[in-house]
DNA sequence: ATATCTAATGTCGCAAATGTCATGCTGATT
DNA sequence: AATCAGCATGACATTTGCGACATTAGATAT
């Protein structure tokens, strides 16, 4: 389990360690104390959370260090779609993993914890707002970006954006559209309502 | 009675052993020490409380190993089921969780890492073949029991058990049955094949 | 535009906690 | 018996928490 201390903290957000003390009394970034005079440490989940919640672009430095937040999950029932987009994020460098049903999906996603997932709304046997809601009330994953993708009207994907997730997607759609959210949504961490 | 070193205490907490050593000469952390030299060994209930105590997070990697209750997983999309199984190994002093579709299922064995978990072969969306050969082919974990629940003929039962099941009831059961099977698998670490 | 106010952030200094390094030893494995 | 990774320990370096106070940024009123 990746944690940070207080100064670590200080210099990704390019502020003084006394801040991100009064942060973390204050509530605002949740950490915990170590036994001796209760220095602090901030795990990465947490750290994520703290960044997403605030529109905070993610630390260069970090990008490289992080154990979790890895490559894309893409959940999708029939095997051609979850194939096509996995050409072509693989094709632009992302490392990718598909999950073709709710099991494979919910074990994937707490045992990657992928930085993205692309879910599709219409899969059996699995609540795509579920989901959403899973994610989204699971600490450790919390931070994940969701890209919901659907054939149906957009009525059902404007409700999945309400309920948690990032942007979405309507079938069909261009193969850079999808590219271009991605990387706006991965590059740049602050909640944005992408419609494509 | 499983004890650590004050290398994997800090491992665990992300802190130098050197630090590990100074809680345990204060008294923060409770251990004791080998005549050799004096190395020192934590109990995992010492460390368990220790961790209470300071409201440090978990550990992931503990989760899978701790001895001492993580429970069962209850996998039945018929929540009258789910319950029904729930009261009577609840009524045992089982520690239990439910999971009513493969999603669930998923996340929640990736996530409690329970020590044993009770599987209804016959779910929408759910391959409980599939559930079989994802345990017994994750090495975190592989060593979870699994009892796997059905109403169908005998074959597929047993077939579950030539795919890496560890016993199986057949419905309707007896919850004596149920909880006998339980607790032989629980308490016996030896992987047996029980039948009722 | 200027002045004013307030909350947030930065600065400084000290003591305490934690990290680093080198050394020598132990216990496990072969 | 020989090897090797892990551990304890002391000395020293660095980081951290915290109080008190200075500075800044943003909003509001004049």
């Amino acid at each position: 389990m990746k944690t940070y201390s207080t100064g670590e903290i200080a210099k990704f957000c390019d502020v003084n360690l006394r801040t991100v003390i009064r942060w973390i009394e204050k509530g605002e970034l949740e950490g915990f104390k170590l036994p001796g005079r209760g220095n602090n440490r901030i795990t990465e989940a947490a750290f994520l959370r703290f960044l997403s919640r605030h529109n905070i672009p993610m630390p260069d430095e970090l990008k490289g260090t992080l154990s979790l937040g890895q490559g894309i999950l893409i959940v999708d029932d029939e095997e051609p779609v979850a194939n096509a987009i996995q050409r072509v994020l693989r094709g632009a460098g992302y490392k990718t993993h598909t999950a073709q049903d709710g099991f494979r999906a919910g074990s994937m996603l707490v045992q990657l914890k992928p930085e993205l997932i692309t879910l599709d709304l219409c899969m059996p046997g699995l609540d795509g707002f579920d989901v959403i809601r899973f994610v989204r009330d699971t600490p450790e994953i919390s931070h994940v970006k969701i890209i919901t993708i659907s054939a149906l009207d957009k009525a059902q994907l404007e409700e999945s954006v309400q309920c948690g997730a990032d942007a979405y997607l309507q079938k069909p759609f261009l193969n850079s559209d999808l590219l271009r959210l991605v990387e706006e949504l991965i590059t740049a961490p602050q909640a944005m309502l992408k419609i494509v």
